[in-house]
DNA sequence: CTCGGTGCAAAGCTTTTGCATCCGC
DNA sequence: GCGGATGCAAAAGCTTTGCACCGAG
């Protein structure tokens, strides 16, 4: 006998809307393509392609990074996934299906990346759609500080100016 | 006799503000870090470090990447310059002395990005710092969509569902 | 004169592409 | 079986680095 989690129904649910959309689209339904989104919906936080691609080779798959490219443009077309540019030259992605919209705040010390919400973007994005005469269909903010944790210890000595003894 | 504009005053302003930056962090003041500084304030809009150093080359300046790439640095860290990363992996540049505070919409289609500013990005941006404790230095919010003029030509035709005829 | 800065080219890293093979349909 | 998808590796594109020389302080 098996129970299924809440969690497998979720993945579930983000299978078939991916199938939904690899028939709509007319595309093959690879064994590869489903285990890059499996491996995907089983992490949490952000990750890039290298290390999605480790991963799934630690796990015996085989599978390429081209194809792990492939894949991610497909499911970041079907709004499963989110890619994300966070300053440097690295994409970042995230699974998206089922989570609130957010935005994000980046440590600039120990690049943690936290998440929040905040209705007005939305409105922002709206009013501008408008004004400017653009269907706005998606929008990127990120936050840039300095987290006042202590153990956020890549910090330099700025405030105090002691960098040299 | 010569009549000092104020794009021409304005100039002063940036390079003195770079002349003290470079003092008081020891660095040499080199012709080719003037000069790049010029060349950007000279232009209009984005650019990327290409273009920038074609432009110079074009005007005969000896000038190498490397040392468009370290200038451009230094330029972001004194605040006289932007960094933007819209979404490619082509960072793009502005110079920011003197503009006032905006963000950036893209069209999704023909990549022309526009300007606009919002107040409520701030107020954002200090609730935001303030809830979950940090000390936010910038931010980055850019829009994505597709605009309504006639003249982008580059739209796949979406709308109308008869790309298979 | 010193040594930081520069130009040039090579290397590094992420992403894309070409091609033979494989397998979903 | 056909043709799209894959794996692999080579290539492409942006950025950084190494090194010899130059020139600002």
């Amino acid at each position: 006998m098996q129970i299924t989690s809440p969690v497998q129904n979720k993945f579930d649910e983000v299978k078939k809307i991916f199938t939904a959309y690899l028939e709509r689209k007319e595309l093959r339904k690879t064994p590869e393509r489903f285990a890059i989104l499996e491996e995907i919906y089983s992490r949490h936080d952000h990750f890039d392609v290298e290390s999605l691609y480790i991963s799934m080779k630690n796990k015996n798959y085989r599978v390429s990074r081209a194809t792990v490219y492939n894949t991610l443009d497909l499911l970041v077309e079907c709004d499963l996934v989110t890619k994300h540019q966070f300053g440097g030259n690295l994409a970042q992605y995230e699974k998206s299906y089922g989570y609130r919209q957010h935005d994000h705040l980046i440590c600039v010390d120990c690049h943690q990346v936290l998440e929040f919400c905040d209705p007005r973007i939305h409105n922002i994005q709206s009013m501008v759609g408008e004004l400017l005469q653009f269907n706005i269909q998606h929008h990127s903010l990120v936050l840039y500080g300095a987290c006042k944790r202590t153990d956020c210890s890549n910090k330099k000595d700025k405030a105090t100016g002691n960098t040299h003894g």
